[in-house]
DNA sequence: CAATCAGTTCAGTGATTGCTGAACATTCCA
DNA sequence: TGGAATGTTCAGCAATCACTGAACTGATTG
């Protein structure tokens, strides 16, 4: 499924494994263990995983060793990214409209549509998330 | 951008063209022309394009040539896969859950959180789409 | 200080991918 | 029926990618 979103296979291996593992934390060197992978690629992949949000760092005193676990919340995190596609998308149609503003207002509706789209968008996904967050709340009282 | 979003970047100048081109249909032929592509690429791509929901086939009756132009709603049609996409996920996290349904409910705290989100996301996704219906309705009517 | 351990970097590999160009298939018209 | 026009399929190439393993860095401990 990481691979569908065009990631590094390896990442969903990690990612994965932390997702059920325990203790949740766990050290470069055991994850090359369990997944037998090269230190090499765990060392890229949490570096990956740290970049995009999903999971976090977490030094342990006393313990030389790095750990990684899953970032609470790590889904909205995922969804931030998208956000920033949306905001891409809308301003490269932004850019296309100028380039065309003086054609006629039908040719310019393709156009429209991609930026009215992504405008829309941009407006409502932080909306959805804020309720997400909301609707966790609730869960957690019950 | 299209290769950010995982897909081959002669799909992503296809659909560029297609959105300013004019007129808005354009046969493989001039498709193949003026992106400087092979005709092979061209049919893969505009395949792929269908396939995905962003682009459609216009026969032209009494011409022998195959038209492509962009699909209206298009956007909403790529928003579709992104569905998908969610369920699927909801539906891994529920194979996961079963497995480890006998160990600590903190263990799986996880493994809740990713299936709340995506199941929450899956509800709201066709509501954010239909609202967008909506409002595209009322620009129309202005 | 040396020795050890954890982690990073990077050259090298095998596999995959995107694209071309040529061969092939199909449709239409003379 | 031939032949021209249009589209598809596929072998092959170049570029890219994911991953390994080894060399390296840097921190900690006896």
């Amino acid at each position: 499924m990481f691979e569908l979103m065009g990631l590094p296979r390896m990442a969903g291996r990690i990612f994965g494994w932390l997702l059920i593992s325990q203790p949740s934390h766990q050290s470069s060197g055991e994850l090359a263990e369990v997944l037998q992978a090269s230190k090499g690629s765990i060392s890229s992949m949490t570096r990956l995983l740290i970049q995009i949000g999903l999971i976090e760092r977490l030094p342990l005193p006393g313990d030389r060793r790095d750990f990684f676990q899953i970032k609470p919340h790590a889904w909205s995190q995922l969804h931030e990214q998208q956000l920033a596609r949306i905001t891409a998308f809308r301003k490269l149609s932004e850019r296309g409209l100028d380039l065309v503003k003086t054609q006629s207002p039908q040719s310019q509706q393709r156009l429209r549509e991609m930026h009215d789209y992504h405008a829309f968008w941009e407006k409502e996904l932080p909306q959805v998330n804020q309720r997400w967050i909301e609707h966790q709340k609730e869960r957690v009282r019950e």
